[in-house]
DNA sequence: CGAAGCTCTCACGGCTTCTTCACAGATTTC
DNA sequence: GAAATCTGTGAAGAAGCCGTGAGAGCTTCG
Protein backbone atom coordinates (compact mmCIF):
# COMPACT_ATOMS: atom_id res chain seq x y z
CA UNK A 1 0.00 0.00 0.00
CA UNK A 2 1.71 3.47 -0.49
CA UNK A 3 3.27 5.65 1.97
CA UNK A 4 2.21 9.07 2.79
CA UNK A 5 5.04 11.69 4.43
CA UNK A 6 3.24 13.97 7.17
CA UNK A 7 4.67 17.13 7.54
CA UNK A 8 3.70 19.41 10.11
CA UNK A 9 5.16 21.26 12.89
CA UNK A 10 2.37 20.49 15.46
CA UNK A 11 2.56 16.65 16.69
CA UNK A 12 -1.21 16.57 17.67
CA UNK A 13 -2.39 17.54 13.79
CA UNK A 14 0.27 14.74 12.46
CA UNK A 15 -0.89 12.39 15.20
CA UNK A 16 -4.20 12.38 14.03
CA UNK A 17 -3.46 12.30 9.80
CA UNK A 18 -1.28 9.62 11.36
CA UNK A 19 -4.40 7.33 12.91
CA UNK A 20 -6.41 8.06 9.74
CA UNK A 21 -3.76 7.09 7.69
CA UNK A 22 -3.44 4.04 8.99
CA UNK A 23 -6.94 2.89 9.50
CA UNK A 24 -7.03 3.46 5.41
CA UNK A 25 -4.47 1.31 5.47
CA UNK A 26 -1.45 3.73 4.14
CA UNK A 27 2.04 3.29 6.01
CA UNK A 28 3.61 6.81 7.43
CA UNK A 29 6.70 8.94 7.83
CA UNK A 30 6.71 12.15 9.72
CA UNK A 31 9.19 15.16 9.90
CA UNK A 32 8.12 18.23 11.91
CA UNK A 33 9.64 21.26 9.16
CA UNK A 34 10.33 21.70 5.55
CA UNK A 35 13.98 21.19 6.08
CA UNK A 36 13.53 17.26 7.54
CA UNK A 37 10.70 16.67 5.25
CA UNK A 38 13.36 17.80 1.99
CA UNK A 39 15.86 15.83 3.74
CA UNK A 40 13.12 12.64 4.36
CA UNK A 41 12.34 12.64 0.56
CA UNK A 42 16.28 12.84 -0.73
CA UNK A 43 16.47 9.14 1.37
CA UNK A 44 12.73 7.76 0.75
CA UNK A 45 9.81 7.04 -1.56
CA UNK A 46 7.14 8.02 -0.92
CA UNK A 47 4.59 8.18 -2.77
CA UNK A 48 2.19 11.35 -1.58
CA UNK A 49 3.50 14.08 0.89
CA UNK A 50 0.90 15.81 3.13
CA UNK A 51 2.33 19.37 4.39
CA UNK A 52 1.84 22.50 5.97
CA UNK A 53 2.41 26.01 4.71
CA UNK A 54 3.53 27.10 8.22
CA UNK A 55 6.05 25.32 9.81
CA UNK A 56 9.62 27.04 11.34
CA UNK A 57 12.96 26.86 9.13
CA UNK A 58 11.86 25.97 6.22
CA UNK A 59 8.04 26.68 5.04
CA UNK A 60 5.87 24.73 3.01
CA UNK A 61 6.34 26.30 0.10
CA UNK A 62 10.13 25.94 -0.16
CA UNK A 63 10.34 22.62 0.40
CA UNK A 64 7.84 21.48 -2.05
CA UNK A 65 9.93 23.48 -4.50
CA UNK A 66 13.24 21.58 -3.38
CA UNK A 67 11.71 18.35 -3.54
CA UNK A 68 9.97 18.82 -6.65
CA UNK A 69 13.63 19.29 -8.08
CA UNK A 70 14.68 16.17 -7.17
CA UNK A 71 11.43 13.99 -7.49
CA UNK A 72 8.02 14.25 -8.67
CA UNK A 73 5.78 13.32 -5.75
CA UNK A 74 2.56 14.24 -5.50
CA UNK A 75 1.86 17.06 -2.43
CA UNK A 76 -1.36 17.88 -0.60
CA UNK A 77 -0.71 21.08 1.01
CA UNK A 78 -2.40 22.37 4.71
CA UNK A 79 -3.35 26.00 4.62
CA UNK A 80 -4.49 27.90 7.54
CA UNK A 81 -8.14 29.75 6.14
CA UNK A 82 -6.55 33.15 5.11
CA UNK A 83 -3.94 31.54 3.06
CA UNK A 84 -6.45 30.77 0.56
CA UNK A 85 -5.12 33.15 -1.81
CA UNK A 86 -2.06 31.55 -2.60
CA UNK A 87 -3.85 29.17 -4.81
CA UNK A 88 -3.16 29.85 -7.80
CA UNK A 89 0.65 30.08 -6.69
CA UNK A 90 0.22 26.92 -4.94
CA UNK A 91 -0.58 25.02 -8.27
CA UNK A 92 2.02 26.81 -10.23
CA UNK A 93 4.50 24.73 -8.18
CA UNK A 94 2.87 21.18 -8.45
CA UNK A 95 0.81 21.32 -5.58
CA UNK A 96 -1.57 18.70 -6.61
CA UNK A 97 -4.42 19.65 -3.73
CA UNK A 98 -5.22 22.03 -0.95
CA UNK A 99 -7.06 21.28 2.56
CA UNK A 100 -7.72 24.15 4.52
CA UNK A 101 -7.77 23.98 7.85
CA UNK A 102 -9.68 23.14 10.39
CA UNK A 103 -9.61 20.44 8.37
CA UNK A 104 -11.89 16.61 8.30
CA UNK A 105 -9.53 14.21 8.12
CA UNK A 106 -12.25 12.12 6.33
CA UNK A 107 -12.31 14.61 3.57
CA UNK A 108 -8.14 15.01 3.77
CA UNK A 109 -8.57 10.84 3.35
CA UNK A 110 -10.53 11.63 0.56
CA UNK A 111 -8.18 13.78 -1.58
CA UNK A 112 -5.58 11.55 -0.66
CA UNK A 113 -7.24 9.01 -1.94
CA UNK A 114 -8.03 10.87 -5.12
CA UNK A 115 -4.71 12.17 -5.91
CA UNK A 116 -2.93 8.93 -5.85
CA UNK A 117 -5.67 6.73 -8.14
CA UNK A 118 -5.36 10.50 -10.71
CA UNK A 119 -1.39 9.60 -10.38
CA UNK A 120 -1.85 5.85 -10.64
CA UNK A 121 -3.88 6.33 -13.90
CA UNK A 122 -1.45 9.24 -15.51
CA UNK A 123 1.15 6.70 -14.95
CA UNK A 124 -0.55 4.04 -16.69
CA UNK A 125 -1.38 6.40 -19.72
CA UNK A 126 1.87 7.96 -19.98
CA UNK A 127 2.98 4.35 -20.64
CA UNK A 128 0.62 4.13 -23.48
CA UNK A 129 -0.77 7.29 -24.61
CA UNK A 130 -3.65 5.71 -26.89
CA UNK A 131 -6.35 3.67 -26.40
CA UNK A 132 -8.79 2.48 -28.81
CA UNK A 133 -11.97 0.47 -30.10
CA UNK A 134 -12.24 -0.49 -33.25
CA UNK A 135 -11.78 2.72 -35.44
CA UNK A 136 -12.56 5.24 -32.56
CA UNK A 137 -9.42 6.24 -30.82
CA UNK A 138 -7.73 8.62 -28.38
CA UNK A 139 -4.31 10.03 -27.39
CA UNK A 140 -4.23 11.26 -23.61
CA UNK A 141 -0.67 12.71 -24.78
CA UNK A 142 -2.11 15.31 -27.42
CA UNK A 143 -5.38 14.58 -26.10
CA UNK A 144 -6.96 14.02 -29.59
CA UNK A 145 -9.65 11.83 -30.92
CA UNK A 146 -9.71 10.05 -33.93
CA UNK A 147 -12.69 8.14 -35.81
CA UNK A 148 -11.26 5.67 -38.37
CA UNK A 149 -8.18 7.79 -38.65
CA UNK A 150 -9.47 10.93 -38.83
CA UNK A 151 -9.04 13.46 -36.16
CA UNK A 152 -12.07 15.21 -34.68
CA UNK A 153 -12.31 18.32 -32.78
CA UNK A 154 -13.88 18.17 -29.18
CA UNK A 155 -14.27 20.21 -26.34
CA UNK A 156 -12.16 19.85 -23.35
CA UNK A 157 -15.47 18.22 -21.78
CA UNK A 158 -16.39 16.15 -24.49
CA UNK A 159 -12.34 14.68 -24.35
CA UNK A 160 -12.58 14.35 -20.98
CA UNK A 161 -16.03 12.21 -20.47
CA UNK A 162 -15.00 10.36 -23.51
CA UNK A 163 -11.18 9.38 -21.98
CA UNK A 164 -13.09 8.80 -18.82
CA UNK A 165 -15.72 6.41 -20.55
CA UNK A 166 -12.92 4.44 -22.23
CA UNK A 167 -10.52 4.38 -19.30
CA UNK A 168 -13.37 2.70 -17.69
CA UNK A 169 -14.65 0.34 -20.91
CA UNK A 170 -17.76 -1.88 -19.84
CA UNK A 171 -18.08 -0.19 -16.45
CA UNK A 172 -21.86 1.53 -16.06
CA UNK A 173 -20.70 4.70 -14.58
CA UNK A 174 -23.18 6.67 -12.81
CA UNK A 175 -23.50 10.29 -13.43
CA UNK A 176 -22.84 11.25 -10.00
CA UNK A 177 -19.54 9.26 -10.08
CA UNK A 178 -18.78 11.31 -13.55
CA UNK A 179 -19.39 14.68 -11.96
CA UNK A 180 -17.01 13.39 -8.64
CA UNK A 181 -14.19 12.30 -10.96
CA UNK A 182 -14.51 14.64 -14.11
CA UNK A 183 -16.13 18.11 -12.87
CA UNK A 184 -14.73 17.49 -9.41
CA UNK A 185 -15.87 17.12 -5.92
CA UNK A 186 -16.57 20.88 -5.08
CA UNK A 187 -18.90 20.76 -8.65
CA UNK A 188 -22.82 20.84 -7.86
CA UNK A 189 -24.40 21.37 -10.24
CA UNK A 190 -27.08 19.72 -12.16
CA UNK A 191 -26.39 15.81 -13.39
CA UNK A 192 -28.47 16.49 -16.86
CA UNK A 193 -25.82 18.66 -17.81
CA UNK A 194 -23.94 15.39 -19.02
CA UNK A 195 -26.65 14.07 -21.25
CA UNK A 196 -25.87 17.48 -23.06
CA UNK A 197 -22.81 16.57 -23.41
CA UNK A 198 -23.32 13.14 -23.93
CA UNK A 199 -25.55 14.52 -26.87
CA UNK A 200 -22.46 16.60 -28.80
CA UNK A 201 -20.00 13.96 -27.89
CA UNK A 202 -22.29 11.29 -29.74
CA UNK A 203 -22.97 13.84 -32.46
CA UNK A 204 -18.84 13.86 -33.56
CA UNK A 205 -18.78 9.91 -32.93
CA UNK A 206 -20.07 9.43 -36.27
CA UNK A 207 -20.93 5.49 -36.75
CA UNK A 208 -19.67 4.65 -33.18
CA UNK A 209 -21.99 6.92 -31.57
CA UNK A 210 -23.57 3.84 -29.71
CA UNK A 211 -20.45 2.79 -28.38
CA UNK A 212 -21.33 5.17 -25.75
CA UNK A 213 -24.61 3.20 -24.50
CA UNK A 214 -27.12 4.64 -21.96
CA UNK A 215 -27.70 2.46 -18.83
CA UNK A 216 -31.12 3.83 -18.01
CA UNK A 217 -31.39 4.92 -14.51
CA UNK A 218 -27.68 4.71 -13.99
CA UNK A 219 -25.69 6.75 -16.78
CA UNK A 220 -23.55 5.60 -19.10
CA UNK A 221 -20.95 3.51 -20.35
CA UNK A 222 -18.64 2.76 -23.03
CA UNK A 223 -19.25 -0.62 -25.06
CA UNK A 224 -16.07 -2.32 -26.48
CA UNK B 1 -12.57 -11.32 15.44
CA UNK B 2 -14.38 -7.53 14.67
CA UNK B 3 -14.01 -5.11 17.56
CA UNK B 4 -17.35 -3.54 18.75
CA UNK B 5 -18.04 -0.04 20.71
CA UNK B 6 -20.75 -0.44 23.28
CA UNK B 7 -22.65 2.75 23.60
CA UNK B 8 -24.97 2.96 26.32
CA UNK B 9 -25.63 5.15 29.58
CA UNK B 10 -26.86 2.35 31.81
CA UNK B 11 -23.67 -0.27 32.81
CA UNK B 12 -26.03 -3.00 33.39
CA UNK B 13 -26.86 -2.82 29.80
CA UNK B 14 -23.89 -2.54 28.48
CA UNK B 15 -22.38 -5.64 30.57
CA UNK B 16 -25.33 -7.74 29.14
CA UNK B 17 -24.24 -6.48 25.72
CA UNK B 18 -20.51 -6.99 26.49
CA UNK B 19 -21.45 -11.07 27.46
CA UNK B 20 -23.06 -11.57 24.49
CA UNK B 21 -20.63 -10.02 22.34
CA UNK B 22 -17.48 -12.08 24.02
CA UNK B 23 -19.79 -15.18 23.91
CA UNK B 24 -19.81 -14.61 19.99
CA UNK B 25 -16.06 -14.27 19.92
CA UNK B 26 -16.24 -9.97 19.44
CA UNK B 27 -14.02 -8.04 21.19
CA UNK B 28 -16.05 -4.87 22.80
CA UNK B 29 -15.13 -1.50 24.19
CA UNK B 30 -17.45 0.79 25.92
CA UNK B 31 -18.84 4.30 25.93
CA UNK B 32 -21.02 6.28 27.91
CA UNK B 33 -22.63 8.54 26.21
CA UNK B 34 -22.29 10.01 22.95
CA UNK B 35 -19.22 12.40 23.75
CA UNK B 36 -17.06 9.75 24.82
CA UNK B 37 -18.25 7.45 21.98
CA UNK B 38 -17.27 10.02 19.58
CA UNK B 39 -13.82 10.64 20.95
CA UNK B 40 -13.26 6.68 21.04
CA UNK B 41 -14.38 6.30 17.37
CA UNK B 42 -11.54 8.97 16.76
CA UNK B 43 -8.68 6.98 18.16
CA UNK B 44 -9.94 3.66 17.72
CA UNK B 45 -10.92 1.39 14.98
CA UNK B 46 -14.48 -0.32 15.34
CA UNK B 47 -15.94 -2.68 13.00
CA UNK B 48 -19.24 -1.71 14.36
CA UNK B 49 -21.13 0.72 16.90
CA UNK B 50 -24.11 -0.21 19.28
CA UNK B 51 -25.24 2.59 20.53
CA UNK B 52 -28.58 3.71 22.49
CA UNK B 53 -30.22 6.93 21.32
CA UNK B 54 -31.04 8.15 24.91
CA UNK B 55 -28.01 9.34 26.38
CA UNK B 56 -27.17 12.25 28.83
CA UNK B 57 -24.77 14.83 26.93
CA UNK B 58 -24.80 13.93 23.57
CA UNK B 59 -27.56 11.77 22.43
CA UNK B 60 -26.91 8.33 20.19
CA UNK B 61 -28.27 10.85 16.83
CA UNK B 62 -25.93 13.23 17.44
CA UNK B 63 -23.31 10.84 17.98
CA UNK B 64 -23.72 9.25 15.10
CA UNK B 65 -23.66 12.18 12.78
CA UNK B 66 -20.54 13.21 14.43
CA UNK B 67 -18.94 9.74 14.18
CA UNK B 68 -20.04 9.01 10.53
CA UNK B 69 -18.51 12.59 9.33
CA UNK B 70 -15.07 11.20 9.89
CA UNK B 71 -15.60 7.62 9.83
CA UNK B 72 -17.78 5.02 7.45
CA UNK B 73 -18.31 2.79 10.85
CA UNK B 74 -21.81 0.40 10.54
CA UNK B 75 -23.99 1.70 13.57
CA UNK B 76 -26.88 -0.24 15.37
CA UNK B 77 -28.88 1.88 17.19
CA UNK B 78 -31.05 1.00 20.57
CA UNK B 79 -34.00 2.91 20.74
CA UNK B 80 -36.99 2.47 23.25
CA UNK B 81 -40.81 1.33 22.34
CA UNK B 82 -42.31 4.59 20.86
CA UNK B 83 -39.14 6.06 19.54
CA UNK B 84 -39.87 4.29 16.30
CA UNK B 85 -41.22 6.88 14.46
CA UNK B 86 -37.83 8.19 13.70
CA UNK B 87 -36.81 5.27 11.60
CA UNK B 88 -37.04 7.35 8.77
CA UNK B 89 -34.83 9.92 9.95
CA UNK B 90 -32.42 7.43 11.43
CA UNK B 91 -31.72 5.74 7.67
CA UNK B 92 -30.90 8.93 6.48
CA UNK B 93 -28.17 9.22 8.96
CA UNK B 94 -26.43 6.00 7.75
CA UNK B 95 -27.90 3.80 10.63
CA UNK B 96 -27.62 0.55 9.15
CA UNK B 97 -30.17 -1.38 11.82
CA UNK B 98 -32.78 -0.59 14.98
CA UNK B 99 -33.19 -3.03 17.38
CA UNK B 100 -36.02 -1.66 19.89
CA UNK B 101 -35.50 -1.64 23.71
CA UNK B 102 -36.35 -4.50 25.73
CA UNK B 103 -34.69 -6.22 23.10
CA UNK B 104 -33.65 -9.96 22.90
CA UNK B 105 -29.61 -10.24 22.91
CA UNK B 106 -29.81 -13.29 20.84
CA UNK B 107 -31.41 -11.11 18.25
CA UNK B 108 -28.92 -8.29 18.32
CA UNK B 109 -26.13 -10.64 18.15
CA UNK B 110 -28.24 -11.49 15.04
CA UNK B 111 -28.26 -8.35 13.61
CA UNK B 112 -24.48 -7.64 14.47
CA UNK B 113 -23.55 -10.39 12.09
CA UNK B 114 -25.92 -9.70 9.47
CA UNK B 115 -24.89 -6.28 9.45
CA UNK B 116 -21.04 -7.20 9.08
CA UNK B 117 -21.30 -9.48 6.78
CA UNK B 118 -23.38 -7.13 4.50
CA UNK B 119 -20.53 -4.95 4.77
CA UNK B 120 -18.35 -7.76 4.12
CA UNK B 121 -19.92 -8.58 0.95
CA UNK B 122 -19.63 -5.29 -0.75
CA UNK B 123 -16.30 -5.46 -0.35
CA UNK B 124 -15.66 -8.51 -2.23
CA UNK B 125 -18.59 -7.86 -4.94
CA UNK B 126 -16.20 -5.01 -5.53
CA UNK B 127 -13.17 -7.62 -6.00
CA UNK B 128 -15.23 -9.88 -8.40
CA UNK B 129 -18.06 -8.46 -10.18
CA UNK B 130 -19.11 -11.62 -11.92
CA UNK B 131 -22.10 -13.53 -10.50
CA UNK B 132 -22.94 -17.18 -12.06
CA UNK B 133 -24.97 -19.58 -11.46
CA UNK B 134 -24.57 -22.79 -14.39
CA UNK B 135 -25.10 -20.45 -18.02
CA UNK B 136 -26.71 -17.51 -16.13
CA UNK B 137 -24.45 -14.91 -15.48
CA UNK B 138 -24.81 -11.10 -14.18
CA UNK B 139 -21.58 -8.39 -14.40
CA UNK B 140 -21.91 -6.07 -11.82
CA UNK B 141 -19.30 -3.73 -13.41
CA UNK B 142 -21.44 -3.68 -16.47
CA UNK B 143 -24.45 -3.79 -14.71
CA UNK B 144 -25.40 -6.59 -18.02
CA UNK B 145 -27.19 -10.24 -17.53
CA UNK B 146 -26.04 -13.07 -20.15
CA UNK B 147 -27.70 -16.19 -20.47
CA UNK B 148 -25.49 -19.07 -21.89
CA UNK B 149 -23.60 -16.11 -23.42
CA UNK B 150 -26.00 -14.39 -25.13
CA UNK B 151 -26.57 -10.84 -23.46
CA UNK B 152 -30.22 -10.12 -22.15
CA UNK B 153 -31.85 -6.86 -21.74
CA UNK B 154 -32.93 -6.16 -18.34
CA UNK B 155 -34.65 -3.34 -16.56
CA UNK B 156 -33.16 -1.36 -14.03
CA UNK B 157 -35.69 -2.92 -11.10
CA UNK B 158 -35.39 -6.43 -12.70
CA UNK B 159 -31.20 -6.11 -12.67
CA UNK B 160 -31.66 -4.95 -9.36
CA UNK B 161 -33.78 -7.66 -8.04
CA UNK B 162 -31.69 -10.70 -9.96
CA UNK B 163 -28.28 -9.37 -8.48
CA UNK B 164 -30.11 -9.10 -5.22
CA UNK B 165 -31.23 -12.41 -5.25
CA UNK B 166 -28.03 -14.11 -6.57
CA UNK B 167 -26.18 -12.54 -4.07
CA UNK B 168 -28.37 -14.08 -1.32
CA UNK B 169 -28.30 -17.03 -3.34
CA UNK B 170 -30.57 -20.21 -1.39
CA UNK B 171 -31.58 -17.73 1.04
CA UNK B 172 -35.55 -17.40 1.47
CA UNK B 173 -35.89 -13.83 1.01
CA UNK B 174 -39.02 -12.13 2.28
CA UNK B 175 -40.75 -9.45 0.01
CA UNK B 176 -40.27 -6.80 2.82
CA UNK B 177 -37.08 -7.47 3.17
CA UNK B 178 -36.33 -6.95 -0.51
CA UNK B 179 -38.38 -4.11 -0.31
CA UNK B 180 -35.65 -2.66 2.22
CA UNK B 181 -33.07 -3.87 0.36
CA UNK B 182 -33.99 -2.66 -2.88
CA UNK B 183 -36.29 -0.32 -3.04
CA UNK B 184 -34.87 1.41 0.17
CA UNK B 185 -36.41 2.16 3.52
CA UNK B 186 -38.31 5.39 2.08
CA UNK B 187 -40.73 3.11 0.15
CA UNK B 188 -44.31 2.76 0.98
CA UNK B 189 -46.16 0.88 -1.81
CA UNK B 190 -47.23 -2.34 -2.10
CA UNK B 191 -45.36 -5.47 -1.88
CA UNK B 192 -47.12 -7.19 -4.94
CA UNK B 193 -45.29 -5.05 -6.88
CA UNK B 194 -42.20 -7.17 -6.11
CA UNK B 195 -44.33 -10.22 -8.13
CA UNK B 196 -45.24 -8.41 -11.37
CA UNK B 197 -41.04 -7.80 -11.82
CA UNK B 198 -40.20 -11.72 -10.65
CA UNK B 199 -42.80 -12.77 -13.51
CA UNK B 200 -40.87 -10.33 -16.41
CA UNK B 201 -37.18 -11.12 -15.04
CA UNK B 202 -38.71 -15.02 -14.84
CA UNK B 203 -39.73 -14.52 -18.79
CA UNK B 204 -36.09 -13.07 -19.63
CA UNK B 205 -33.95 -15.89 -18.10
CA UNK B 206 -35.71 -18.26 -20.39
CA UNK B 207 -34.76 -22.21 -19.24
CA UNK B 208 -32.73 -20.84 -16.22
CA UNK B 209 -36.70 -19.24 -14.80
CA UNK B 210 -37.11 -22.07 -12.59
CA UNK B 211 -33.68 -20.63 -10.67
CA UNK B 212 -36.01 -17.95 -8.96
CA UNK B 213 -38.00 -20.42 -6.69
CA UNK B 214 -41.34 -18.83 -5.02
CA UNK B 215 -41.11 -19.31 -1.57
CA UNK B 216 -44.87 -19.44 -0.70
CA UNK B 217 -45.78 -17.09 2.32
CA UNK B 218 -42.51 -15.70 2.28
CA UNK B 219 -41.06 -14.43 -0.72
CA UNK B 220 -38.50 -15.80 -3.34
CA UNK B 221 -35.10 -17.31 -3.66
CA UNK B 222 -32.09 -18.19 -6.11
CA UNK B 223 -31.79 -21.39 -6.02
CA UNK B 224 -28.16 -22.31 -7.45
C1' DC C 1 -15.83 45.67 -28.46
C1' DG C 2 -18.19 42.23 -31.07
C1' DA C 3 -18.12 37.42 -32.52
C1' DA C 4 -17.49 32.83 -31.61
C1' DG C 5 -17.09 29.00 -28.71
C1' DC C 6 -17.80 26.52 -24.54
C1' DT C 7 -20.34 25.12 -20.46
C1' DC C 8 -24.27 24.70 -18.01
C1' DT C 9 -29.30 24.95 -17.19
C1' DC C 10 -33.91 24.21 -18.31
C1' DA C 11 -38.13 22.49 -20.15
C1' DC C 12 -40.69 19.83 -23.57
C1' DG C 13 -42.03 15.57 -25.58
C1' DG C 14 -41.61 10.88 -26.46
C1' DC C 15 -40.80 6.69 -24.69
C1' DT C 16 -39.77 3.20 -21.18
C1' DT C 17 -40.49 1.48 -16.85
C1' DC C 18 -42.91 1.03 -12.53
C1' DT C 19 -46.79 0.30 -9.93
C1' DT C 20 -51.32 -0.90 -9.02
C1' DC C 21 -55.24 -3.64 -9.59
C1' DA C 22 -58.31 -7.33 -10.57
C1' DC C 23 -59.07 -11.95 -11.63
C1' DA C 24 -57.95 -16.76 -12.16
C1' DG C 25 -55.63 -20.60 -10.67
C1' DA C 26 -52.99 -22.91 -7.06
C1' DT C 27 -52.23 -24.26 -2.35
C1' DT C 28 -53.20 -24.55 2.39
C1' DT C 29 -56.29 -24.68 6.29
C1' DC C 30 -60.08 -26.09 8.77
C1' DG D 1 -64.42 -30.28 0.26
C1' DA D 2 -65.35 -25.52 1.15
C1' DA D 3 -63.17 -21.34 2.64
C1' DA D 4 -59.32 -18.68 3.05
C1' DT D 5 -54.96 -17.35 1.57
C1' DC D 6 -51.50 -16.83 -1.68
C1' DT D 7 -49.23 -16.28 -6.26
C1' DG D 8 -49.09 -15.73 -11.57
C1' DT D 9 -50.52 -12.83 -15.01
C1' DG D 10 -52.23 -9.23 -18.18
C1' DA D 11 -53.68 -4.70 -18.72
C1' DA D 12 -53.53 0.19 -18.02
C1' DG D 13 -52.56 4.42 -15.91
C1' DA D 14 -48.89 6.90 -13.41
C1' DA D 15 -44.39 8.05 -12.89
C1' DG D 16 -39.89 8.58 -14.29
C1' DC D 17 -36.08 8.95 -17.50
C1' DC D 18 -33.56 10.55 -21.40
C1' DG D 19 -32.68 13.00 -25.96
C1' DT D 20 -32.85 17.25 -27.64
C1' DG D 21 -33.01 22.20 -28.81
C1' DA D 22 -32.80 26.75 -27.13
C1' DG D 23 -30.62 30.08 -24.63
C1' DA D 24 -27.98 32.52 -20.82
C1' DG D 25 -23.54 33.47 -18.75
C1' DC D 26 -18.51 33.38 -19.50
C1' DT D 27 -14.28 33.41 -21.67
C1' DT D 28 -11.34 33.86 -25.61
C1' DC D 29 -9.85 35.78 -29.62
C1' DG D 30 -9.42 38.76 -33.29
Amino acid sequence: MAKLLIVDDEAKIREVIREYAHFNKYETDEAEDGMQAVGKCLNNDYDLIIMDIMMPRLDGYSACKEIKKEKDIPIIMLSARGEEYDKLFGFELGIDDYVVKPFSPKELMARVAAVLARKQHSAEAARNPVLASDGLEINTDSRTVTVDGVKVDCTLKEYEILAYLMQNKNMALSRDRMLQDIWGYDFFGDDRTIDTHIKNLRGRLGKYRDKIVTVRGIGYKFED
